[in-house]
Formats: structure tokens, sequence, C-alpha cells
DNA sequence: AGTCTAATCTTGACAGCGTCAACATAACAT
DNA sequence: ATGTTATGTTGACGCTGTCAAGATTAGACT
């Protein structure tokens, strides 16, 4: 028997990859905070116990999306620093203006993938950690070769550099995506001053 | 009558300090996810539903925790700023190391303070945002000032560069407190690539 | 083909949550 | 002394996550 979603089988046939991408849908819409299992499993037209076939617990359904979330930014952010036509600085910008991007675009996301949620109770799937945990090494890794390209200051330690500058993207993320800085308009300005403190002019 | 606390009376004398202060600290305990009205009435010996005779909801409770939060904070970061003795880059260092010291120090009452909960659903209190909003109106100020003095980039537009300089500071705090910078010895070491990053140095 | 097992889905139940309504008590103003 | 108001209580409702026990079916092995 193949897939059959919808029918009105006992079994319903793909429910792991169903919920998922309800889940997915309702944390955009309505937010973490609202994001409930019996609602969800309302959504899929299943009992609210069903879900616990595919997911230990709510919080092993929330490291998937997660996983997701950040197989996502991956793709993005490769296609952003694989444009061979750009100098260095241009992809940092790019890359700047595309992880706030993000964070703007996708803020319950974001929220899910760099919130308490899942690190603070240290409840990530080793899964999730194995997908998330590259993120910022590669940081350390660019910021390490940003410096030798005299991009970036060398006069700092590389891990202590990569932190504050991944801090900040993630502050300014943060502080759009909690509504402290309740107007998204002025995004691009704020990644362009964070640009320019970090970035020198470099001549490739 | 005088505040008879901890009597057998049926009133309990100052019951909105002592939820406040009971609140505070499990807050500190427990954490925000696990702090419930319900167990707060039963620690300061109330029943369930009291507490609603001193705040209109848990919204409300939460929104003058943070109040409090936000005069220690000013307390703090005024006595640094107050000291006169110190060059103007000196005491930069010791506000921002203040700063994120504060979050470390008291990790959920700074999520309370510029956390989700709050902001992002436009709960704040009005009484809360009048004891918040000058906290960043104050930070824009000194930012033009620390330009004027040379101290910082006077390239950048001054609200761009306070929102960036503290962004970085509240992102660097949120990675602390949210549990993904997981070791918190290397505090001061970022706070120091910080400010090397943003301040010159200049002759006073 | 038939049978057994394991995966999947269901209903029932429980404790915990925030909050409303109705009622009890006591403090205070007249 | 009395009536109003502030403050406290219990009962109830709907929501949540999750466990236990039972129903249904898919898939493997004879």
């Amino acid at each position: 028997m193949k897939k059959n979603v919808n029918k009105n089988t006992y079994h319903h046939g793909d429910l792991r990859a169903s919920l998922l991408q309800a889940a997915t849908d309702m944390l955009a819409e309505t937010g973490i905070e609202n994001l409930s299992l019996r609602k969800l499993a309302d959504r899929v037209g299943v009992s609210r116990t069903a879900p616990y076939h595919h997911f230990k617990d709510k919080n092993e359904l929330l490291c998937a999306i997660a996983e997701e979330g950040f197989r996502h930014w991956h793709q993005q952010a490769d296609s952003i620093l694989a444009q061979q036509e750009l100098s260095a600085r241009e992809k940092y910008r790019q890359f700047v203006h595309g992880y706030i991007g993000y964070a703007a675009d996708n803020p319950e996301m974001y929220e899910l993938m760099f919130g308490r949620a899942i690190w603070k109770q240290a409840a990530a799937t080793q899964s999730l950690k194995d997908v998330a945990y590259p993120s910022f090494q590669n940081q350390v890794t660019m910021t390490r070769k940003w410096q030798e390209m005299g991009l970036m200051s060398k006069d700092e330690d590389t891990l202590r550099l990569a932190q504050v500058t991944w801090g900040t993207m993630h502050g300014i993320a943060r502080l759009l995506i909690d509504g402290i800085y309740a107007d998204n308009s002025h995004i691009d300005e704020m990644c362009e001053t964070l640009v320019n403190l970090f970035v020198n002019e470099v001549d490739e």
C-alpha cells in the first residue's frame, strides 16, 4: 500500500511527515507559545495521542522542526557564500543581510532554532545537535579566513571575534523578532552599520 | 492595623509585596517557564485566586517584576557611569562588563525584562514602559556623546550605531542565558573583544 | 494462505495551568 | 452601628502534555 494520505483508513500512511508539515505551518502562523500537540493532531485529523507514536514527546517534535529550519538556513547561507564573482566584503555583506533577513522572515522558526525552549533545558536531540553545531563551527572557520584576508581585525582571538560578530547578528535578530525593535523598516541600515564596524576595506 | 504578615488573619496584610518578593525568588530559582500563579500563591500561603485582587492577570505580575529588574539595573548602570575618576573608555568597558554581567548573574530576570513574553505580544504595562523606554533612550544619548568624544565612529548614524552596539551586548547576553554559549568562563574576554571592536583609543 | 507480531491509532484518565463567578470575611468610612 | 468596599476563599471550566489500555491493521514468516 502506498501512502494513502487523506483516505479514511485507520492508519494515516504518512503521519510523521504530515505532522512536521502542519506543525511548521502552525508555528509560523501562531507562534511557538500557541503551538499545542492537541491542536496539531486536530489539524492533521488524528487523535491527540497519535503523534506520540512518531515523536517521544513535544520536545522531540520541536527539535525535528528546528532541524529542518537549520537545513533551510544552511542552504540559503551556502548559496550566498558560493557566489564566486563577489568580493569577500560583498559576500560578508550579503551574509549578514541574509542572516538577519532569515530571522525577520521566519521569526518563529528562528526563535525555535536559537531559543531557550530547546537549548536552555539541554533538550536538544542528538540529531539536532549534529545539524546545528556545524553552523557555529563554520562561523569560526570563516572568521579565521576573513582575518587572514585582512577583512577583519587580526588583533582579536578568532573564537572571541566569531562569538562577538555572531552575537551581534543574533542580538539584532532577537531584538527584532521579540518585538523590542518594533519597526522592521531599518533592518538594512542596521546591517550596513554592522558591516562597517566589523569589516575593513581591502583590495583584492 | 499594621501589616501583620504571617499571622493567621483572614487578610494577609501586605500580599502584593509578598507576592512580588516570592515571585522574584521563584523566577530566579526555577525560571520563567516554571513560574505559575498557583505555586506562587501556595508559597505565600494564600489561595490560588488571591493574587487576582492585586494583579489583573499573570502578565501584570510579570510586568511588575520586570519593572523592579529595570530599576535595579538602572541603579547599577548609573553607579558605573557616575565614576568621574575613570576615562570614558574605561567607563564604557565597565558598562559593557556590567551589562553582560547583570544578564549572566540574573539570567531569568534578564529573560523577563528583554524577552518575548512581555514585548512580543505587546503586553507591557504602561508603568513598565515608562521605566524601560528611557533605558534605550539613554543608550542613544550616550552613543552620541561617545561619538562626539571620538570614542566611537562619527561616520555612522547615531541611532543605528546605538542599535548595533546594544544589539551586540544583548546578543551575547542572550546566547549566554539561553544556554547556547554553555560556558560562562570566557565572558570577560568576549566583553574585551566587543570593546576593542567598537571603541577607539583616545587621549583625554 | 494463514497466523503472529509489531506498528499504529483510539479513548479514557490525570495532574497542572490561568482565570471567571459566586460567596465569605474583615477593614474602613459614615 | 451600619453599609460599602477591599480582600480572601472554593468551585468550575477549558486548555495543556502525557500515560495506560485497548482497537486496528501492516508486514513478516511459516
